[in-house]
DNA sequence: CGGATGCTAACGAATGTTTGTTTACATTGT
DNA sequence: ACAATGTAAACAAACATTCGTTAGCATCCG
């Protein structure tokens, strides 16, 4: 007997979880609304998971993990640095199409975590803005960019891709393709004619 | 009598609210943690508001309605269309630098809000959105502006201005002008060098 | 005096979680 | 083949705690 059932109820606690957090918060959504939604009992999603800090954990770090490993691979890449910020904008437009909810959840509820994995947390996301930054500063140095303050350009891209949970939804008028190209084109280009 | 003492009371209640809102949520922030903030008891604070939910709604809707006076100011002025994005982009941070609290719980709790409520926030801010992507498509049909995606570049321009609330700290390196023109520089010109 | 403002105590409802039990099915021993 | 055993997964009921809010009473101040 193997445990695929398991792992699929989990997955889809989980995966209703991140929807109700990111729709309610984690504090306004309760564990009887969210069996509610799964089709159970919440007594009996506790055969699956251990505790709503358990899944909260799960959804921000599998996010928070994804963008660092892609970070990693990104700048082991020989590439032009103009051509590494697209592939890490591109990289957070996917992310935000695929798995919009737990994007969502991983950006404004990760402040919930419980010590010591919030201060993990935090210190993850600190680590990626750094690497993000080295690069925006790279590419200044190499004349690819303009000479803007380095903060000022990371978290105004890192913002500027947050929107995109908030209102983009795929099939309604844009692609995604569309999407990330418009994106880049005002991120890299600029909104006013040259 | 006037009641001035009582106003006094009742912003202070307003201004702790909204700094304990944006760090811990709305759900997230019980009435008897915001009344150790504010130096009572839970209770005692009944006496100068009639409810928590009156709390979020004065909040929400004081932001709202500046933007929304703030916005017909500068579509009545005679500029070009390029200086009445910059106008409002300095208000979007001139607005999160000075009240960074309420702006936030703005952005971010309006969800909470009891109906009808929130049916009028949700119009008053579609509304706001029309008018400023009303003046990005004027500035591209002046030519002023690249022909992007309206709605893109929109939402694109707003969010990249969010992230003041969560990392600017007013007199910790960038002063608030060179922000401003930091952000403007690199929203209106881009990122990549020309 | 009398209203404004604070307190303690208490309310019912909702919170996350544990307990005890039942049902259904897979595995084992013979 | 089949009863015995084990286990996964659901449930209702209850746990202690916390929630927003109200009631009743004290105290201060003009």
């Amino acid at each position: 007997m193997f445990k695929t059932k398991k792992v699929a109820k989990r997955e889809l606690i989980l995966a209703e979880a991140a929807k109700l957090f990111k729709d309610r918060g984690y504090s306004g959504t309760s564990m009887r609304d969210l069996a509610g939604q799964v089709g159970m009992e919440a007594a009996s999603m506790y055969n699956h998971i251990k505790s709503k800090d358990e899944l909260l954990d799960t959804i921000c770090f599998r996010i928070s993990d994804t963008y660092i490993s892609q970070l990693a691979e990104i700048e082991a890449t020989a590439i032009p640095f103009s051509e590494k910020i697209k592939a890490l904008v591109r990289l957070h437009i996917r992310l935000m199409v695929e798995d919009g909810a737990a994007v969502s959840v991983a950006n404004h509820d990760w402040k919930y975590l419980p010590e010591p994995r919030l201060t993990e947390f935090k210190q993850a996301r600190k680590n990626y803005e750094k690497g993000f930054a080295a690069l925006i500063e790279a590419g200044i140095a190499a004349g690819e960019f303009r000479p803007v303050n380095v903060s000022v350009a990371l978290f105004t891209v890192l913002s500027a891709v947050r929107w995109v949970e908030l209102w983009y939804r795929p099939g309604r008028g844009l692609s995604a393709e569309e999407l990330e190209n418009n994106i880049l084109t005002v991120l890299l280009g600029g909104l006013a004619q040259r």
